[in-house]
DNA sequence: GTCTATAAGATGATAGAC
DNA sequence: GTCTATCATCTTATAGAC
């Protein structure tokens, strides 16, 4: 129920194909001070709006500021995007369809590469966090704020049960089933409560806090994701084996 | 290096005992109009606070949100807290406190039963999540929102790292050292990550952001913490083992 | 597509009466 | 300890010139 912007197009039409050539200082804009870099300003306010949602938050992060640290002008958001929302939403959008078409993929592969078999626990937990924590680590800031920004998401009261819902739940669903698969004999309730762990203990790690740095006394770096993805596929998967490995009805260990 | 509010204390004095009796309408009040329900006002603050940022966290809500859901003046915000900032912090100290005190007596109890060996793994992982859970659970509106910011602090960039460790980090050291002595033979680093892991899906679970009740259909709910709880502790237990049963130097299990 | 200018209201915080 | 009133600034968003 969003307010609809009188009188003006939300979203310019925009061919894929017509990005501007990457020129720099060329002969005679009418007045743009810095469409600069090459980069489109719809990917310079894309850039910063990750930046500044991921340190602050979306309520967090101004209109203000995003503009103002992409170069352009603070009326442009609202012309590309039609609101503050929206803006939020096309964040999330340009990196996760990326994202699900890779885990995607990956989990194809390893599910082909096992054929007739079924692929190992860890082969699937890996195709799942793999491509995250690889991005997030070598992907650049982009990637690096994205992450910071689905760490909070995910944690959010307002946000998480919509937004992750819309933007990875297709994705997640296919891998759940998969795992299923993989563990036969196990309650559905457990495969998915063993999922939410793995995807808690993984967003956490997204933020790059720097708590466990400090916690370590330094022997651990919240930015050495290499490291985190070596433990994370190991500690999920045992924890998978523990639970799912049993039907478990009628609820296990009660405690006192 | 907060700014010095000139000319007033920046907290009134304020004796323990001196908690203004509960009554609800009597004879003559200055001109108050809702000190109300015998609950005194820096509490009624403290609660609309709690509810309104884990709601829609720290910059989400505002002062104004919090002192109308109080149903108290604006002003008195900056006069029992000094800032917005303030407020917070004292938000989390108030249960903060409590939670220490009972984490820090289970534990104990725990070691202390066990003597003169160990206590099991999973019953120090109960005696560090059940206060939580438990209190999450049973405790109250007031302890669901508090949790519920706790999990937004804890993955957030810009506070998790700093508030974490001022107001949990204390009791998580002796939580880990006391992993360390159960699985004496594992590197220190390995139980540094595995405690992050159990961090990341305990407070993706305090969230209850309603996510896993959609994607499973109804199987579970987020809102059941006991399910919770009867899962991460065998969950993470078997991480736990899984990593730290070896000295695994040089790292583990090198992928590709 | 980008700019200037501004609307219309919200924000954190303070001074001073009572 | 609570109120009224207000400050100075920031907020999202829009209208219209170029």
């Amino acid at each position: 129920m969003q307010k609809d912007p009188p009188g003006r197009a939300r979203r310019p039409a925009r061919g894929k194909g017509s990005t501007p050539a990457p020129e720099l200082e060329t002969a005679h804009r009418p007045r743009g001070p810095r469409p600069a870099q090459g980069r489109p300003t719809r990917e310079r306010i894309l850039d910063a709006a990750e930046k500044l949602f991921a340190r602050r938050g979306f309520h967090g992060g101004s209109v203000r500021d995003i503009t103002q640290d992409a170069g352009v002008d603070v009326a442009l958001v609202n012309y590309h995007f039609g609101s503050k929302q929206a803006l939020l939403d096309s964040v999330l959008t340009r990196r996760s369809e990326i994202l699900n078409a890779e885990r995607m993929r990956l989990l194809q592969a390893c599910i082909d590469k096992a054929k007739p078999g079924l692929p190992t626990l860890d082969e699937v937990i890996d195709a799942f966090t793999h491509p995250l924590l690889n991005r997030s680590g070598r992907g650049g800031p982009g990637w690096k704020a994205y992450f910071g920004l689905i760490a909070q998401v995910n944690n959010s009261t307002e946000f998480g049960g919509v937004i992750m819902t819309k933007y990875f739940d297709p994705v997640v669903r296919v891998f759940v089933d998969t795992l299923r698969k993989i563990l036969p004999d196990s309650d559905p309730r457990d495969v998915y409560w063993c999922y939410h762990f793995l995807s808690g203990a993984l967003t956490l790690t997204f933020a790059e806090t720097g708590r466990i740095d400090n916690l370590s006394g330094g022997l651990c770096r919240s930015s050495d994701l290499d490291s985190v993805h070596q433990r994370l596929v190991p500690f999920v998967a045992a924890g998978f084996r523990a639970l799912c490995a049993t039907p478990s009805r009628g609820g296990r260990r009660s405690k006192g």
